[in-house]
RNA sequence: GGCUCAGUAGCUCAGUGGUAGAGCAGGGGACUCAUAAGCCCUUGGUCGCGUGUUCAAAUCACGCCUGAGCCA
């Protein structure tokens, strides 16, 4: 199997910093972590870039109602987000905030670049504005007394104001022939589809700033005017390209990295991403990302999730009670990435307990216990070349790795988890069938070491391969295989190279096994409530 | 209002013309290496509703119902 060895950079969404991260931003964050630690496990160089949005009038009037600057505002919201990444595990190598002062030196070159193409001119935006969305809406759309349809609680204000904005309009025919060039573009299909009828109706310019609005970067060529938090925002991707260190410098921020193979986001920005920032881009002469992949949103109990239900999920207390390796299996395990999920506790602990405490965790402590007994506590000696290609484990092994590896590269991290537990269910099956404790009893040594040995290979091959998902398990696991190894350690596939152990059969006969503990205790369903 | 997607077992989903499937949950059994786990067997579905096309429809067509989404 060969990789590609080329720089890969993937985003998350900047968060905006209104209020503590949800349940989705945590989603997206994991999912965006796990693809970047399948890649680190290629060998490949990896920047893995999250951050937080931190402009814009609704971040100012929430630190007003809380009595505190909007800096203070932010600073204690991102120490959330960051903590919430800590417990999750998430390996983000940049953590970019749109307040920080060498992003200011990114937009304004990027302004400059695209003012001077001509792309950004001044005119009239009269209506209805949004405070929440941050977004000019149709009368139309409204709610009764002026209300805004997503945010009920909230009523629109009129404006008339003079705005900046952007000629999107001109880069209709470049994003249509992109979106034809390249059909990966967008996904999911069904994203990518509401792109081009969105983009097949028109295109209109959009306001870029905004004036009487002191919370976010002055528009360069007319200070009396703020940035709109999209065209600030999107720009963190580049400024996060850069060292923390150096000083902001455009040509340099898009020299190693650029340009990004993912923005991961929910749905929700599908346009921004899909649309608008291609389209600055095209103005700046960038080229492309990769892909924009838009994935779906979460349910509580087959519900939308929100405050006025008052049945939201807090991931802290997800994180704090199940720990990260089981949230994280949860949501990529069972959730088709891409569509929309559910999340209920009872489906929860049955899958966890099912699939890694029974069959995976299991399977580990009694083929430990079994090699402690019958095999001196060590690997058995077994010799996998010999192994026929019959053979019921090796021949699935051989051809998983590159099954996994296609699944995770095309973010479908459910088949890459499924196909990894369809080995773990055959390795159970093939105690059974080949019942070593028989063996051993009836003297049959080399029977009982081929057959121990076949089994935690298995169970090893799995743990490598999941451990973009769980690497607290696939730690564990190693550990009590002999070796002394840190999935967590960013040069991992230096270490072990996933040309290698992607592979069946690398186990070390001989090495001394770890002692046996089990890896996931099962969880108890709570007592049923009428 | 226009358009898109979805509706299959209690739950999550696969199945796109030829005798209804998987995993989990539920029930039973044999085993004992193991986290009362694993293995084997099993209950369970007029495939949202209706009409049509066809020798044959979960699958195709039309209509309807329900849910989700896009329409700056």
């Amino acid at each position: 199997m060969t990789f590609n060895a080329a720089p890969f950079a993937i985003t998350t969404p900047l968060y905006y910093v209104n209020d503590l991260p949800h349940i989705g931003s945590a989603y997206t964050t994991i999912a965006a972590d796990v693809v970047a630690r399948f890649h680190r496990l290629t060998g490949r160089p990896v920047l893995m870039i999250t951050g937080t949005d931190e402009h814009g009038q609704k971040i100012l009037r929430t630190a007003e109602e809380r009595g505190i600057s909007p800096q203070d505002h932010c600073d204690q919201v991102v120490a959330g987000f960051e903590s919430l990444w800590q417990k999750l595990n998430i390996q983000w190598d940049r953590f970019i905030r749109t307040t920080s002062p060498r992003h200011e030196g990114i937009v304004r070159e990027f302004f400059q670049r695209v003012w001077e193409k001509g792309d950004i001119y001044q005119g009239q935006q009269q209506g209805w504005y949004c405070v929440s969305c941050e977004e000019f809406k149709e009368e139309r759309d409204l709610l009764d007394d002026h209300r805004c349809p997503l945010h009920p609680n909230k009523t629109v204000e009129w404006r008339d104001e003079q705005n900046y904005f952007f000629r999107l309009s001109s880069y209709q025919e470049k994003l249509e022939q992109l979106y034809a060039e390249r059909p990966d573009f967008i996904q999911p299909e069904t994203r990518r589809n509401e792109v081009l009828s969105f983009v097949k109706r028109g295109l209109q310019d959009f306001s870029i700033s905004r004036v009487n609005l002191d919370w976010g970067f002055p528009v360069p060529t007319d200070p009396d005017h703020t940035l709109y938090v999209w065209f600030d925002a999107l720009l963190g991707y580049v400024t996060a390209l850069q060292e923390s260190g150096e000083d902001p410098n455009l040509a340099e921020a898009v020299a190693t990295w650029w340009p990004i193979n993912i923005h991961l986001i929910g749905k929700d920005i599908l346009r921004f991403h899909a649309v608008y920032w291609p389209a600055m881009l095209m103005s700046a002469e960038l080229p492309m990302p990769g892909r924009v992949f838009g994935h779906g949103f979460l349910t509580k109990d087959g519900l939308k999730m929100g405050k006025s239900l008052g049945n939201t999920l807090d991931p802290v207390e997800l994180v704090d009670k199940y720990g990260a390796d089981a949230v994280r299996y949860y949501f990529l395990r069972e959730i088709e990435f891409g569509k929309d999920g559910d999340f209920n506790e009872t489906r929860f602990i049955n899958v966890l307990n099912a699939d890694l405490a029974n069959d995976l965790g299991n399977l580990l402590n009694r083929t430990i216990k079994m090699a402690a007994r019958y095999c001196g506590g060590k690997v058995p000696s077994a010799d996998p070349m010999a192994l026929t290609d019959d053979h019921r484990l090796k021949s699935m092994g051989e051809t998983l790795g590159n099954t996994v590896a296609e699944a995770y590269q095309q973010l479908k991290f459910s088949q890459a988890c499924s196909a990894v537990l369809a080995l773990v269910q055959a390795s159970n099956k093939f105690l059974d069938e080949e019942a070593p404790w028989s063996r051993f009893k009836q003297g049959k040594q080399a029977e009982t070491e081929s057959v121990l040995y076949a089994v935690l290979e298995s169970v090893r091959l799995a743990a490598y391969l999941l451990s973009p998902v769980v690497p607290g398990l696939s730690n564990e696991i190693y550990r009590q295989l002999g070796y002394a190894v840190n999935f967590n350690q960013r040069t991992i596939g230096d270490q072990l190279s996933f040309a290698e152990q992607s592979t069946w059969g690398v186990l070390p006969s001989g090495q001394p096994l770890g002692d046996a503990q089990p890896i996931f205790q099962r969880i108890e369903l709570p007592e049923a409530t009428a």
